[in-house]
DNA sequence: GTCTATATAATGATAGAC
DNA sequence: GTCTATCATTATATAGAC
């Protein structure tokens, strides 16, 4: 487990953790200060204090989740031993308590490094399939990669409107099991034919 | 062309425009009816006049679009002449322009009704899929619309972080343009392979 | 480091004239 | 239908005590 930050768990750290969660829970504009300063126990002044406005609370708050991102990743490539399960369930655990505000952050623009991590992951997977294709690609790999990020985010991104539409919360525990066939089943099945997209193609380049 | 709604053109409707403007910028909470009003060309007295509440102003935008999308489908099933290509070509031209509108709605939960009509529209889509398909889909053709629909929309949601990704706008038509070929290679092209995908099913039952 | 109290600015809502 | 003027609220930012 990567555990806690050194230096965290003071009131800064809670500061920050209380922030994660009120700009995930109201958006960023809805959000206030006072109610950051409530829920980590201090007072608004000090809210302040540690971090000058609430602007660099929220870039505070991007930042620690890149850097918990980054850890991740070190660990992985460091623990050779760590298998793909394991990771996984190392960055459910956590980023799931934070899967809403990144959902807001990514939407919004924010969280870039983030993002740019993610779709390093994807280029990755990509590659390897790229591998044992039978067609050569005609578009490049980052840009595939850029667009499959985005894809796999949907679902949190848009997990209001997914969970009103599955009937479970997309987020919770229960709605990760409920996705997780539907998702294989869409990932293992290809929504155009070589032949229909062949067609598709060429009437692009006619235009 | 579908054309602007009878009994508009009015104030009423260039604040509506307006408003659909300011929220997609700026997001709900960042927009002001001052601002609105502004841009309308009026006072923000008669925003309030005409619609009551910033709240109901939003409710009339959502509304707005869903009746857009409403005649257009309409369109399209009686006008049987009509191809594919136009009907993107129409609900291009019409939602287009409202698109970081569109798409900060759903990413806040709301426009719930154009999701569900895009939801039919990807069930309708997978439905011919399914006929062609060897084997039987495991998981329920609604609950892969709901993720599919999903999917789509991901690009358009976030649509800052892809364009930053891509270097282009891909909300503006030299973005489409863009996107197509990548999306055309995307969806050809499975990445689970029908073995992988058993597997990965074979361990989500174990657990 | 932490708190209380205050200043200030912006905004949604309202009332009433034309 | 449309506008001007004002109210009341809210929240960030600030200053200064402990």
């Amino acid at each position: 487990m990567a555990g806690p930050d050194p230096e965290d768990l003071t009131a800064r750290a809670r500061i920050r953790d209380a922030a994660l969660q009120h700009f995930g829970e109201h958006g960023f504009d809805r959000a206030t200060i006072r109610g950051i300063a409530e829920t980590a126990g201090v007072s608004s002044g000090l809210v302040r204090h540690h971090f000058g406005s609430k602007e660099a609370l929220r870039d505070a708050c991007d930042a620690y989740l890149a850097k918990a991102l980054e850890r991740i990743n070190d660990q992985v490539r460091t623990d050779g031993a760590t298998e793909g399960v394991n990771y996984v369930a190392v960055a459910g655990a956590t980023f799931g308590p934070h899967q809403a505000y990144i959902a807001r952050a990514l939407s919004e623009g924010r969280a870039t490094s983030l993002f740019d991590k993610l779709v390093e992951l994807s280029q990755q997977w990509l590659a390897e399939l790229d591998d044992r294709r039978s067609d050569a690609p005609e578009v490049p790999l980052k840009d595939r990669a850029v667009v499959a990020a985005a894809m796999a985010l949907s679902i949190a991104v848009l997990h209001q409107q997914v969970s009103r539409g599955l009937g479970v919360d997309v987020l919770s525990p229960q709605g990760a099991e409920v996705l997780a066939p539907i998702l294989l089943d869409l990932y293992s099945h290809p929504s155009l034919s070589p032949e229909e997209a062949a067609e598709l193609r060429s009437r692009l380049s006619k235009d």
